[in-house]
DNA sequence: AAAAGTCTGAGTGCCCCTGT
DNA sequence: ACAGGGGCACTCAGACTTTT
């Protein structure tokens, strides 16, 4: 095998969803990383020894932008299509990564030694395996990208009043505990195809189920607000009955 | 500068209406 | 019948303004 790619491609639900965060991206891809950060999404570590030149490159194409991290003849980058990411790593030059052999010596010890990768059959799983690590490395590092585009607005959004139809609704302070299992409970998915209930939402918020009436009555008014607070943020709807409520889109932002 | 007063936003209790 | 939820009023805390 002359030359392996591989590749790991990140969906978003739609084309604006990627392309919200893409500038982000793309900034921190170009500006926020170095060499020995290429060197560490390729495996290599530095040393006084090493010859040869890291390269990032980014080009713009009809479809997006895509940047290269390259070190000789091996890159890794990342590019965009319609609602997909991805990363993707090319090995040219595999003698550049290790694997991991084992042979016999005289006296019938096994030996194992780590050797240049080749471009035998027998190596292309490992081929894979740095690739893939590769591809990790690398968007281990994008997910932690500063972002201040449409989601930054989106959660300033969220802690500012807002007022709806004439009803004045409270900011939200996502950073509490009690917010934040909020939040957790609504994103965990078991609400997404039926929606959730009052109570449903309560047996996620405590953990012990109350056995008087009027702590269970407290229980369900406090839900009931927070429930409007939600909808008000424009973060749920109700999509048919009155008791039943559904996450909207810009919860998963 | 410190104390007192005022304003604003968040949270909650009570009452009562509505839809299931 | 009852759970869910809206309206109103109240408390509390913090920020801001005015007075001493």
């Amino acid at each position: 095998m002359d030359q392996a790619e591989v590749a790991t491609d990140i969906l978003f639900k739609s084309r604006a969803d990627r392309e919200r965060i893409r500038p982000d991206l793309v900034s921190a891809a170009v500006t926020g990383f170095g060499a020995t950060d290429v060197m560490r999404f390729l495996g290599q570590k530095p040393h006084h020894a090493l010859t040869g030149e890291v390269v990032i490159d980014s080009k713009k194409l009809p479809e997006g932008c895509r940047i290269t991290f390259r070190i000789r003849r091996n890159a890794v980058k990342r590019y965009d299509h319609l609602n997909v990411l991805r990363i993707e790593t090319t090995i040219n030059h595999p003698a550049e990564f290790k694997i991991l052999n084992s042979s016999e010596n005289a006296e019938g010890q096994v030996i194992c030694r780590w050797c240049p990768i080749r471009k035998g059959v027998s190596n292309f799983w490992r081929h894979a395996e740095v690739a893939h690590g590769a591809n990790s490395r690398l968007i281990d590092a994008l997910a932690n990208a500063p972002l201040k585009g449409n989601p930054t607005e989106a959660l300033d959004h969220l802690c500012r009043s807002q007022s709806k139809a004439g009803q004045y609704v409270a900011a939200f302070n996502p950073v509490t505990p009690e917010k934040i299992a909020l939040f957790k409970a609504l994103l965990a998915g078991e609400f997404h195809l039926n929606g959730f209930r009052n109570r449903d939402l309560q047996t996620k918020l405590y953990s012990d189920p109350s056995n008087n009436p009027i702590e269970t009555k407290r229980r369900t008014h406090r839900t009931s607000r927070l429930i409007a607070k939600l909808r008000g943020h424009g973060l749920i709807a109700k999509p048919r009955s009155r008791i039943l409520a559904s996450i909207a889109s810009r919860t998963t932002a």
